[in-house]
DNA sequence: TGACAAAAGTTGCTTAGGCAATTATATTTC
DNA sequence: GAAATATAATTGCCTAAGCAACTTTTGTCA
């Protein structure tokens, strides 16, 4: 089996500053990247939770709200009603599937394709911008130690 | 006045990769460090969201609605419920102010004393074991990083 | 084949946050 | 001092995510 590094030992229970956590910063961070990009999404019409669905189905040309739900890694109900509003907006439209009838497929509209088309250009302005100053070599290294977090995340997960 | 970097260039609207990108990444370490911080408090009734202002009053020994909504970088109407929730559970009671009628003071209860005393080991916990195998000195980048990220995005917000 | 397990989708209930409007006070300004 | 302005707290309406329960359909296997 593979040796998984021991948990740091970088906080401690009485020292536990929150200005000085990786934990508050990042979700500061993220506060302000899912600001600056709802602003920008907003005269498209769509909101910082709307566009990953809609990219996704463009990417995979229709998919199922189970799959949506797994890429996206939110609660299958959470998808119905997010793609209930999106059905609403007319930027995507359901569709029973024939050969399994418990899947529902989910396609772009033609205003869906048009709607999600701006989108990647405001991401990377948003990420860009707050990416400010950095090298491309702190860029990797950041990319880097988030995703070491990550497996760190889901080592935690799978000990469960 | 000071000099900003400019933007990076990092992503482009054509190339954008989701699993390419730092938002996607903190996106999803955030949710991990939630969910396992979830997992912990839940024995002790409180959720994610919900030690910020109690963690806050104890700090401060008491406080406001509006002071905890700024503190927590949160919507003051949002911060009213929040606080409804945890004084019905009795964790903290609202006084209203006699200098300054306006403002209702926010305490903590006996029982809120006791659920915050074990969170700060729960943060510790649950960030230390997220940032396994990480030196001192990545731990130290990765805040730097972060905090020319928020800075970034505060130039950006005042910019506007 | 017939029972049982698994998966897909939906819905109800809950927590949670943002925005706008409202009410009650304070403060500022003329 | 009166009018305009600002601040504090709350409420209503919206989007949004999690969990549990439920229905329908499919797959398994004994």
């Amino acid at each position: 089996m593979t040796r998984t590094a021991p948990p740091a030992d970088f906080y401690s229970a009485d020292g536990y500053c929150a200005e000085e956590s990786v934990g508050y910063l990042m979700k500061r961070v993220m506060l302000s990247i899912v600001y600056q990009a709802d602003k920008r999404l907003d005269e498209h019409g769509l909101t910082s939770a709307q566009w990953g669905p809609l990219l996704r189905l463009r990417s995979t040309g229709g998919s199922t709200v189970a799959e949506l739900a797994r890429w996206l890694q939110v609660d299958a109900g959470a998808m119905t009603r997010l793609l209930d509003r999106l059905e609403k907006k007319g930027l995507c439209k359901r569709v029973r599937s024939t050969e399994d009838r418990r899947v529902v497929q989910v396609e772009l509209t033609p205003d869906g394709e048009a709607a999600i088309k701006q989108v990647p250009a405001v991401l990377a302005e948003v990420m860009n911008a707050h990416l400010a100053g950095f090298s491309k070599t702190e860029w990797q290294a950041m990319k880097t130690y988030l995703q070491r977090m990550l497996k760190a995340g889901e080592t935690m997960r799978d000990a469960a």
